[in-house]
DNA sequence: AACGATTTGTTCGTATGTATC
DNA sequence: TGATACATACGAACAAATCGT
């Protein structure tokens, strides 16, 4: 009838969290401590920690302890601009909340495939036709910051946009080079944003904690010519833990860039006071 | 040195799935099954299976076994209309994918705060200042699909627009309601866009697993008027795993609003290749 | 409606390994 | 090196949900 032991102390150890008793960076009792205090099995303080760690408040470190996570300052990528996606340009760091940061870029790795399923729809071209793939690590700092795979047609480079199948990184941008090259414009774009479990090789590489409970962004930005023929597919992916996307209509106040919230949730959330049961 | 033995068999488990030897609902074998044929004890097989559910791949039904779960289609909401966001506007449902679908809205629940903190800095009131919530719980069809709340300066009431502090919903929109009633009008936006952990009210409304490894998407909308004075902060999240966002830059060619994508990833994701280690 | 079989959920005990200080 | 703390793995017992008879 009642919730079972390991989600109560779970759900115990929640409130000193959330209620500040348990500040962000504290080291929680030792499993054997709480064992002693809910007067419960270790196997059973273990489930409740592991609940936690799910709902990411806590981390474990072997040899050290259990700690609580603070949310991470986000990188904030804003979504309106060109410059501010594909090419790498306006992104703001925890570090310098009111100032753009410029991301480095590796050395693309080019892959040549047949267009099938999704991708053949997306840059609609027929099934089996040549692509392009630049796929690039992307870095704030040191710190491992998103991984994005482009695709282009591949008569692109047919038709003199030989560049596109050189491993080496286009600082001034690649829109830039296929308007030089080839008199191509990207007009418009639509970008898709959702949220999924990351692959190994996302995990690897943004450094995940390897149970799984961190999500990436998926974010595809299917861009089109002037003439409407689609350009170029773009996804990248972001650590959902520490991004934050942010696209602005019209001509925003000046409030700063830096979300003046973000950070710390609204005293009242849309779940914050009551009801909501029926 | 190799990975420990959970580990190993939730991967093969995962690489079954994601060959699609495993096909989504398909039924897993039952944990005693797996401790033979791992030739494991049942409760490693069990955090092998825990691993799974956290990584959204299977879930359990007590009673009946463990299955491989489907990606959710997704609903998809449009970021770059008005109506899209906020008065409940431009939404595509699973069922319909080609034409937009109108979101059932409870009638709100109003309540009266005092502004503080980041509330305070966002709407640029005083602190202390008095604010109206009004929260929603949005419905398409008879599954929740969203939480939203919205809070406007007091004085707007003062000044007349006394409808918003009635526990009623305007299926014709607020911001109509307002023009209409201070000559106000919304002309511009910022939405910033993050992933959490469902608090325990969102989880229960939208029937998420109580492990809480399905995250929300959390929308903050800060509105602005023609003046620059912020109109209305409004909040709303949606479960993660079964919502996306589309945003649409320029007049974007009709590949059907529906993404030819979505439900299916690319075939070459941006880690999918190999490489990525260094 | 009742019962038994099956399957996952919870809780405990125990032993040993590995990381950190 | 020893002590501490978390990680892995096994075994066991009972509870609770589901389904078919």
């Amino acid at each position: 009838m009642p919730d079972p032991m390991y989600r109560s102390i779970a759900d115990d150890l929640r409130d000193k969290i959330e209620s500040g008793e348990l500040g962000r960076g504290t080291q929680l009792p030792t499993e054997l401590e709480l064992r002693d205090q809910y007067n419960a099995s270790r196997n059973t303080i273990r489930d409740a920690v592991k609940l936690l760690i799910t709902r990411g408040l806590v981390e474990t470190r072997p040899g050290q302890g259990t700690f609580v996570v603070g949310k991470l300052d986000p990188y904030i990528t804003i979504l309106d601009l060109d410059t501010g996606f594909g090419e790498g340009g306006l992104v703001y760091a925890p570090d310098r909340p009111t100032e753009p940061t410029t991301p480095r870029v590796s050395d693309p790795r080019i892959e040549i495939h047949q267009a099938a399923g999704t991708l053949a729809d997306e840059l609609q071209l027929e099934d089996g036709a040549a692509v392009i793939s630049r796929h690039q690590q992307r870095f704030i700092g040191d710190a491992p910051w998103s991984l994005q795979t482009t695709w282009y047609p591949m008569h692109f480079v047919d038709e003199g946009a030989v560049s596109l199948i050189k491993a080496k990184d286009m600082p001034q941008g690649v829109v830039r080079y296929l308007g030089e090259a080839l008199g191509i414009k990207q007009a418009r774009w639509r970008d898709q944003i959702s949220v999924r479990a990351p692959d190994p090789i996302e995990a690897r590489f943004f450094g995940l904690p390897d149970d799984g409970h961190v999500r990436v962004f998926e974010i595809r930005r299917i861009a089109f010519q002037d003439s409407g023929a689609p350009l170029r597919l773009t996804v990248t992916t972001y650590p959902a833990d520490r991004n934050e996307f942010v696209m602005n209509v019209g001509d925003v106040p000046d409030t700063g860039a830096h979300p003046p919230g973000s950070g710390q949730p609204a005293p009242d959330g849309p779940g914050a006071t009551a009801a909501d049961q029926g």
